[in-house]
DNA sequence: CAATAAATAATTTGATCATATTCTGAAAAG
DNA sequence: CTTTTCAGAATATGATCAAATTATTTATTG
């Protein structure tokens, strides 16, 4: 029988992939709430895939810690206790001032004018009101720096912390309105374009600390 | 039919958990070369386990960094960089301190106990020149520390660490014998019994040092 | 007789496997 | 040098069974 969705090899992705991204945008941009239960059968139907492609994406963000596994073997959204969040603001402010420092190091014009486009659209976002594009592009914006790092395994440490506290954005969001929400990415930037890999990281430090305090007046 | 294997309630593990245990040690104390191809039918067929169940144990790693899925879709054991290494240790220059720090604040005699009884295990394993045991007591004692902190997501990050250099410790324990290794337990020991945390702190900063470089010099 | 507790049934969910299909890389044929 | 073929390997589904949760019923007690 023919099978009429085959790719033929360029960029086809296994399921279990496109899974694991789409249930791990679901979490990092708050579309879970902090303990909820996810289920397997649950996210086949919703995700309309199988059940082991599913049961995979759930492992892999299990071992992430953006997932929790209980003794009932069931899975669940983990809730973020204070001391937790502190646990990982602690983890990102020597992580990401680390990587941005490097980042400096070896940084093009090219990527420069990437990260100020970004930066636009997410100022635009804040002055529309648009939460969930907000948080997208603030975590793109990060992650995109991580990436000019060239540090595959501080970057992935770093961006695995962005999943434990995703579940807790969607409560910030709701208190506070996207307006007054400051960052210091143009200070980043300009670090950035004069080549201080100081400046910018003692910037990204900011940054960071800010957005962990967001949270922590969220779920306090 | 009657299942014959079947484990009533109490502490019966999923297979997919006990693969996961399994590979995970292999990978822990250099039993695999880095570079080394893995595929499920072998994994399954060596650790007696369905498909299913290998293949969750292996998204695990992956997303734990300690497995590479490769775009061919095969997956092996990454070999680290000197670069990596580098980022490996940055990043347990700060996370052990700080774990230990922890600790040392809130350890009782009894774990200060338990730890002197791992340390000497390990100083005879030493002694015997059995590299093997050296590596897993080695990894008990600073696991048993980190779960002293208290502090579930450092602790995590930090034990994900050892998987990432796991794999290139069976070409160290190669090169030099087990007899040269010197290590900071004694002082660390020493702090925790004296209630100096900063001490504590200090001596397993230096052990990680002393630990990095053995492998630095492994791979170099 | 209500109210609580215990037992039981029904439903949901997870775990595992057998099987069919697809993909990859390499060898053979043109 | 390109195309075809083919075996090994990964992927994905749905079936089946076990475990757990929830709902329902029954029993017990004040």
């Amino acid at each position: 029988m023919m099978n009429l969705d085959t790719n033929l090899s360029a960029g086809a992705l296994p399921v279990h992939e496109i899974v694991y991204q789409d249930l791990r945008a679901l979490i990092l941009f708050g579309e879970f709430i902090p303990g909820e239960a996810v289920t397997i059968q649950g996210l086949a139907t919703r995700l309309s895939a199988g059940l082991t492609p599913v049961r995979e994406a759930i492992r892999r963000l299990t071992a992430e810690g953006a997932l929790s596994f209980n003794d009932n073997r069931r899975v669940c959204v983990p809730t973020l206790s204070l001391k937790d969040l502190e646990d990982v603001s602690f983890a990102r402010q020597f992580l990401e001032p680390k990587l941005i420092f490097m980042a400096a190091q070896q940084v093009t014009a090219q990527d420069i004018t990437a990260l100020i486009t970004l930066d636009s659209a997410l100022d635009q976002a804040i002055f529309r009101g648009d939460a969930p594009m907000y948080l997208r592009l603030n975590y793109q914006f990060h992650h995109q720096l991580y990436q000019l790092a060239r540090a595959p395994i501080l970057s992935a440490l770093t961006d695995g912390l962005w999943l434990r506290f995703g579940p807790s954005l969607r409560i910030v969001c709701g208190r506070l309105g996207t307006l007054h929400l400051v960052d210091q990415h143009k200070e980043t930037l300009l670090a950035l374009k004069a080549g201080d890999a100081q400046a910018a990281s003692d910037a990204i430090l900011q940054d960071v600390l800010q957005g962990m305090e967001q949270i922590r007046l969220g779920i306090a």
